[in-house]
RNA sequence: GGGCCUUUAGCUCAGUCGGUUAGAGCGCAUCCCUGAUAAGGAUGAGGUCGGUGGUUCAACUCCACCAAGGCCCA
């Protein structure tokens, strides 16, 4: 028996059944069992954190693995998913600042570390409960118990054996970078914050004359919107390739850059010679200000591309401590840099006039003073938009920070290499953002001064600055003293551990810092082993990936670090293919966020619509990696229908099925009889595991849903279910009726495998009832099945062919039907059909009939082109017929309304035509009449493209009296329905009206007994208004209808059960 | 401010190499079917292919610029 699905079916019921079944059976580690020994298919689980809950983002991602790794099992792969959580870094700081209610950083320090590293690790898994419930929900197939967690000491110990290696070749250094900071709550921000914060201000717009040594008299004239930043100037900038000129004005002579000299000077100024920028580079200048002697040589023209001439002066003011570009050119320079600023925002004790004062204040003072030793040029206001802290609404300042590097730039080359061996998908992602960003590559600022992390393990002497690495605890123990057994690899707890100089003897302490989380997550390949340390053939044999997936957000988070990181210590990539989507936007094209409250609770959406819908939606709706426009009744309409379709169809099946007892199990192909529509379905199906199975392997998930939805709904529904009723339904056994069981079962049951990566839940409960009667206890799970083969012999494409033209037929039939108000119901005798292209009628003969039935036409003929379908009607132009034939113009004009078809059409290709009247001979041309485009009123057209069909609409008493019956029938159906008859009941029937209508049933009685089961059928002849005459016992059932416009009584009672 | 992506019917999306009349689903309207029935099906209306300019015999498609939205970076 196949179990028949109840109407009321609620699909995410039915997945918690399904979710039951697995948890039961463990399909899950069964999949991994019966894989062992084959080839391994190997996935990374990028780290999500626990920290919040849930987002509808994360479903896309996490569907997307759980939909290959299910496609990749179902090829005889075996893939593990080991789960894993990243668990370290500022978002989780931040989230246990705020519940403590910490407004800057140094309230941890108070509030004590080893104290606030517990309260996060403890905040780590706050809603752990409900991303396993989550993960579980969505069918997502990850092995949860196993998970790697990026705070754990063999996680760290492995990260640190990858530091360690860095810092031993050298590729970890110290430096600077400058960081967006907040002097009031002394922390750097990241750039997400500092996107929080913009406002429009107005700032200080000042120009500045800056002295040429050797040529007094003449200025740099340079312009900046921060005067303070001018204490720490150490150069000056100018682009090399654009033309400076030197100008005099009022005896004084400036030097700027040509078109904002104009802007600022106009005509007054003289022009006394000009400059290409590169000829100025070298020249040195007075610093404006000598509060901190530079260390090294300072105040000279630098050459930057990065200078425009947008505004300003074209020269720009370095001030290496306060702007990513201008520490950038002082590396490349050598410049000094001159901190003048604490990291509260006030000037240090060396700036004397200001000390103490915050910069940002200072502004006026540092201009008037200027002004007062005659170095400003001119002041304005300026308004533009400046970053603020989200937190306290202070200005920003951009801040040298010292911080550790990692040399990337050092094996970027080796970098851009390996990712051309990646396979991206979409593909313009290897060259495009990603390829760019490789090229434009900087060195990765990985420390950060903050709390809950992994160390950096670096230990710095305090008396001679040599550095030792720790890359393991096993280090750990062998340079420092009294190190605890159970040592956590966590501040304050390393901190307190020292080592002695072997250079000089010194007590080495270590650098405060903890790294960017990417870091931790870059290092999962190795560190969810505790590689190198233990498990080394496991990692071994499980590097590099051979897929991951993530968000497009990743490019230059994990993306970057998984390669970075693996280039360095393995010479490779560490991921082969990776399938990256796009963000979810919510169904207007706006950001999700909770401002705009438009964020849309994936949890919500499973337990309303259930996980198949939602993934069936986000795959199929629009491809991954382009942005998701989210629209939960969009998961309603477009996922259900074509879940409820497949739903439907099993149903359909089960229904009949069990009726007739089939067993897939009894029945061998040899005995079966093909009709062509089952060989069609077979090579459709063929064709689209062919399809389905490529589109899996090229990571075209949506293609591969389209491709198969597209098959349940149109081919298997629409046209093979609809077009085979009829040979479910009859009570006698035959080899036809076992064939279609066969061929329907055999489809449900590759569908079901086809989609089962997509909608895992659906797909198993159908396969399982599919499967069940066969009583083979292997078939556990479609997901431990295989993935079908295709067998190419069975694809007959040109049968396809034919069969998509009968469809089209149809449906312009019924176009042409609609058109002319004439029912189904009611049997015409003629369709002509005319393909595209040359069409041989024998090749349709054996699908004609579901033209017949489905437009109930008598006979179908293929004609060879549109013109023997249309014809022209002739209409005369009296007014050229008249002078033209005078007398004969009537009896001309009738001949050419009797011109044929045939005639009409070479009138009009012709221009011309002669006509033969009263045994007379006239030419009739193209102007003396009007063409007008139309089909012979027998017939009813409709075309679409090249392909067009005339429908007969003349009805013969034949046809007409076949009507009634039909009308009959349908109405006799329809009482015998809503009596509660059953389908096997037989019945007496009467039908009573005028006598053309019992002339009609009269003939066709043995048709409609067959139809309706009516042992006998009387009709009888009644004038109108008269009533039909019947004994009303024994439950009969009476009514009246309009039957092609006859009124008609019918009254049936049933006579056997 | 820079780089990348998107823009096609009311909505969500296809559209191959530049080539005949730009397609589908949903929604809507009209209707069919009534032995899949708390189902199923058909037909129809609906388009300045974001805008402007260019290349070409021919542009939704290629190029340039602009606009809106998104992502990343500053």
């Amino acid at each position: 028996m196949f179990k028949e699905i109840s109407t009321q079916f609620d699909f995410p019921d039915r997945e918690h059944e399904v979710s039951a079944y697995w948890e039961k059976h463990n399909i899950f580690h069964e999949s991994l069992k019966r894989r062992e020994g084959e080839p391994e298919f190997v996935f990374y689980e990028g780290p999500p954190t626990a920290n919040g809950l849930p987002g509808i983002h994360h479903a896309m991602a996490r569907v997307v693995k759980d939909t290959i790794c299910r496609y990749k099992t179902m090829k005889g792969f075996r893939v593990e998913r080991k789960a894993g959580w990243d668990t370290q870094g500022l978002p989780v700081e931040l989230e246990v600042e705020k519940r403590l209610g910490f407004s800057i950083k140094e309230k941890i320090a108070e509030y004590g570390i080893e104290k606030f590293n517990n309260e996060c690790r403890e905040s780590v898994f706050r809603y752990k409960t409900e991303w396993d419930d989550f993960t579980r929900n969505i069918g997502f197939w990850l092995d949860l118990e196993n998970a790697y967690v990026t705070y754990t000491n063999e996680y760290i110990e492995s990260v640190w054996w990858a530091l360690a290696s860095f810092h031993r070749k050298g590729f970890l250094y110290k430096g600077y970078k400058i960081l967006p900071w907040c002097p009031r709550c002394g922390t750097a921000l990241s750039s997400h914050e500092v996107a929080q914060g913009y406002d429009t201000v107005e700032d200080p717009s000042v120009f500045v004359k800056m002295e040429l040594i050797g040529r007094p008299g003449v200025y740099f004239l340079v312009w900046t919107t921060t005067p303070w930043t001018l204490i720490s100037n150490v150069a000056l900038a100018v682009h090399p390739e654009i033309k400076y000129v030197e100008l005099e004005v009022d005896g004084a002579k400036y030097i700027l850059e040509n078109n904002r000299a104009q802007l600022i000077f106009g005509g007054e100024a003289k022009l006394v010679r000009e400059y290409k920028g590169s000829e100025l580079e070298g020249t040195p200048y007075k610093p404006l200000f000598t509060f901190i002697k530079p260390d090294k040589k300072a105040h000279y023209v630098a050459a930057a591309d990065f200078v425009t001439t947008e505004e300003g002066t074209g020269i720009v003011h370095i001030a290496p401590a306060f702007g990513a570009d201008d520490y950038n050119l002082s590396l490349k320079y050598d410049l000094p840099i001159i901190q003048a600023v604490d990291d509260r925002g006030k000037f240090i004790p060396d700036v004397s006039k200001w000390a103490g004062q915050f910069v940002k204040e200072a502004d006026p003072d540092i201009t008037k003073d200027l002004e007062e030793r005659g170095l400003l040029f001119k002041e304005e206001r300026y308004s533009h938009t400046y970053p603020f802290c989200w937190r306290c609404d202070s200005p920003l300042l951009y801040y040298a920070r010292s911080s550790w590097f990692i040399r990337t730039t050092g094996f970027k080359d080796e970098m851009i290499k390996n990712n051309k061996e990646i396979n991206w998908q979409p593909p313009e992602i290897r060259d495009g953002r990603f390829g760019e960003w490789l090229e434009n590559n900087i060195d990765w600022a990985l420390s950060r001064e903050r709390y809950w992390g992994t160390p950096l393990p670096v230990w710095v002497c305090e008396k001679c600055g040599s550095e030792q690495s720790a890359g393991s605890i096993e280090d750990l123990k062998k340079y420092g003293r009294d190190v605890p057994d159970d040592i956590e690899l966590h501040k304050p707890y390393v901190d307190r551990i020292k080592f002695e100089c072997p250079d000089c003897g010194g007590e080495m302490t270590r650098t405060p810092e903890v790294i960017d989380a990417w870091f931790d997550s870059g290092s999962m390949p190795f560190a969810q082993y505790h590689y190198p340390f233990e498990n080394k053939e496991k990692f071994e044999s499980r590097f590099p990936a051979d897929f991951i997936a993530e968000g497009i957000d990743q490019t230059r988070g994990w993306f970057y670090s998984l390669l970075a990181i693996s280039t360095f210590l393995f010479g490779k990539s560490s991921y082969k293919n990776i399938l990256v989507n796009e963000l979810i936007l919510d169904k207007e094209g706006q950001k999700m966020s909770k401002s705009r409250g438009n964020v849309v609770d994936p949890r919500l959406i499973l337990k309303e619509m259930g996980a198949d819908a939602l993934r069936w939606y986000l795959m199929s709706v629009s491809q991954v990696w382009l942005p998701t426009k989210f629209d939960p009744d969009g998961v309603m309409e477009v996922a259900k229908k074509f879940l409820s379709t497949l739903k439907n169809s099993y149903m359909f099946f089960a229904l009949y099925a069990n009726i007739d007892n089939f067993n897939p199990a009894n029945v061998s192909r040899e005995d079966l009889a093909p009709a062509p529509i089952d060989k069609w379905l077979e090579s459709r199906l063929s064709t689209l595991v062919k399809e389905a199975d490529k589109s899996y392997r090229e990571y075209e998930i949506t293609r591969a849903c389209r491709q198969i939805q597209h098959f349940v709904i149109e081919d298997l529904s629409n046209w093979y279910i609809r077009r085979c009723r009829r040979r479910y339904w009859g009570s006698e056994q035959s080899t036809d009726k076992t064939t279609a069981y066969f061929y329907l079962w055999d489809a449900l049951l590759t569908v079901c495998k086809l989609a089962a990566p997509v909608a895992p839940f659906l797909s198993e409960e159908i396969y399982l009832y599919l499967v069940e009667p066969l009583g083979d206890g292997e078939k556990l799970s479609v997901h431990l099945d295989r993935f079908p083969e295709v067998d190419e012999s069975l694809i007959d494409s040109d049968l396809e062919y034919r069969m998509g033209r009968v469809m089209d037929v149809v449906s312009l039939g019924l176009a042409a039907r609609k058109k002319s108000k004439l029912k189904v119901r009611q049997p015409l005798s003629q369709l002509l059909v005319n393909l595209p292209g040359k069409t041989d009628p024998e090749k349709y003969e054996s699908i004609l009939s579901h033209i017949k039935d489905e437009l109930n036409i008598k006979e179908v003929k293929f004609v060879e082109n549109l013109d023997a379908l249309s014809c022209f009607e002739v209409k005369p132009v009296f007014k050229n017929l008249g002078p033209k034939f005078g007398k004969k113009a009537n009896p001309v004009a009738n001949a050419l309304k009797e011109l044929s078809a045939e005639e009409a059409g070479r009138f009009k290709t012709e221009g011309n035509i002669e006509l033969d009247v009263d045994g007379e001979k006239h030419i009739v041309g193209a102007e003396d009449v009007e063409f007008v485009s139309t089909y012979s009123s027998d017939y009813e057209v409709a075309e679409e493209g090249e392909t067009a069909v005339a429908l007969k609409t003349v009805i013969t008493d034949d046809l007409r009296d076949e009507g009634f019956a039909r009308e009959a029938i349908n109405k006799i159906q329809n009482m015998r329905k809503s009596a509660g008859f059953n389908v096997t009941d037989t019945i007496e029937t009467r039908v009573g009206g005028s006598e053309k209508l019992c002339n009609a049933i009269e003939k066709h009685k043995e048709y409609i007994s067959r139809e309706t089961l009516s042992g006998s059928i009387f009709p009888v002849a009644v004038n109108p208004g008269e009533e039909l005459e019947d004994d009303k016992s024994n439950g009969d059932f009476r009514q009246k209808w309009n039957l092609n416009g006859e009124e008609t009584i019918i009254s049936i009672k049933k006579t056997s059960s």
